[in-house]
DNA sequence: CGGATGATTCGGTGCTCACCGAAATGTTAT
DNA sequence: ATAACATTTCGGTGAGCACCGAATCATCCG
């Protein structure tokens, strides 16, 4: 089924987008659950999304091929086993995007448990791969205040923003010899506000592994901060101290 | 239905974004016609949208009644009349987006005035309130090459772009202060390569609109350019003479 | 006040598809 | 080799939903 170039090319005054095609890759409950479980930017095999998103192993099959073969999941085989994730940093943020638009639903809760597991992913998690969540918001608002970012429509970064990143050591992304490194938002579906995303988000999130200021949870999205992570969070950005523990979220904006 | 901001807060922990929900909207072959259609940024009626979609009014009235309730569009109802429009511009990007991400169907061409049709729709037309198409590349490309814009992971506006907008009397967008507008990039479609859009994007469109340097179909998308556009395209951006045609068509990136 | 027009409601029909279980395939471990 | 394991294939079932036409409602026009 595949088209090459010259194909396309020769018929691309006939061709459109198939949005009803990829929407309904999404449409399924357990597709999308998939697909968000994918959004912690990792890999995962078709066993695991089969237990987290309770259904058949055979089901779950089906749906995995109709995701890669749409193009939205990459996958590998190894051995017995098939390891998916998302295609690629695009598909994260449409899909982040898209999150972000659609209507809330209220989850059950049934243990305590959960509830902890709940508050710990509404306080920080990744969001492929920045950060995301309350703190994630927080640290984008922060930057604004400083004088970082500036809210134009969207975000965008300062010159003083650009010096700031260098000075902590984060080297500038991308081939461009300006010193403007690419800010995108992405609208956390947690609190309903922008944090930071785009290559500049991502290096940001590598730099706070690196030196351990927050450390990710190994199977689920959570991310925890550090007591390093505290420090240099208060010191390099002025954080508010409720920002730093799980219970805090930001109060809602514009009443 | 509706939860209130209080209600909202108080349950935040327990709430899940529905992407299934929505991508069930746009997982459907008429609905997402009349999605791509609203994408010219302009009001629609009902009838309208069902001639244009070749469903009965019946059918018509249950996905407006869907799409407007699941947030995607916009109603005002005057009289016996229903209007319709997307419901803003996150709404045109988001959808844009998924376009850009969804894989391609050939579209039957019956007439010659089709084919016409077809054409001009792929050299020029608006994208909610940009300006796509091979034109919209073309001008996103050559402003590259003039050092206005700089390509890093995606578009950013130089300090030499911001001069050559205020020069050309287009007035900073945004409250800031700062000489940088809000760029964003949009896949298009139909020559798969970025755009310009954000509120550049649509400042330049607009600027391009009062000039008489295009103009507008009334009843679609397409955006013809005039002799004056040819003239102010040419001087002020060195755009090929091709690119002002409607048979133009880039050549594919990277062989 | 009619008659035309745009939109809606409703009942009925047909098709698509998510799901499971049981059996099969292929891979790793013993 | 044999056993344990991860995934896949296949047939069958049930639910959801896009569609239409006919009737109805509401608005605009003569």
């Amino acid at each position: 089924m595949y088209m090459n170039r010259w194909d396309a090319d020769q018929e691309s005054l006939a061709e459109t987008p198939d949005l009803a095609a990829l929407a309904a890759l999404l449409a399924d409950r357990t597709r999308a659950a998939i697909c968000m479980a994918l959004l912690d930017g990792g890999t995962w095999t078709a066993g695991e999304l089969a237990e987290y998103a309770s259904v058949a192993p055979s089901t779950t099959t089906e749906h995995l091929n109709l995701l890669v073969s749409g193009g939205l999941l990459a996958e590998e085989r190894r051995g017995r086993r098939r390891y998916v994730r998302l295609a690629g940093p695009d598909t994260a943020e449409t899909l982040e995007n898209l999150a972000g638009l659609a209507p809330y639903r209220p989850v059950p809760i049934r243990s305590l448990a959960e509830a902890n597991q709940r508050r710990a992913l509404h306080h920080a998690r990744t969001c492929y791969d920045h950060i995301a969540g309350a703190l994630g918001v927080a640290l984008a608002e922060a930057m604004t205040e400083r004088g970082l970012l500036a809210r134009d429509y969207g975000l965008v970064l300062t010159a003083a923003g650009a010096q700031w990143l260098t000075a902590l050591g984060i080297p500038d992304t991308g081939p461009s010899a300006a010193h403007r490194a690419h800010v995108r938002t992405c609208f956390d579906w947690t609190v309903r506000r922008q944090h930071l995303s785009g290559a500049v988000g991502a290096a940001l999130y590598r730099h706070a592994v690196d030196r351990a200021w927050i450390v990710k949870s190994p199977t689920t999205r959570i991310l925890g901060v550090t007591a390093a992570g505290r420090t240099a969070f208060r010191d390099c950005l002025g954080l508010p101290e409720e920002a730093l523990f799980p219970s805090f979220t930001p109060a809602a904006p514009r009443g």
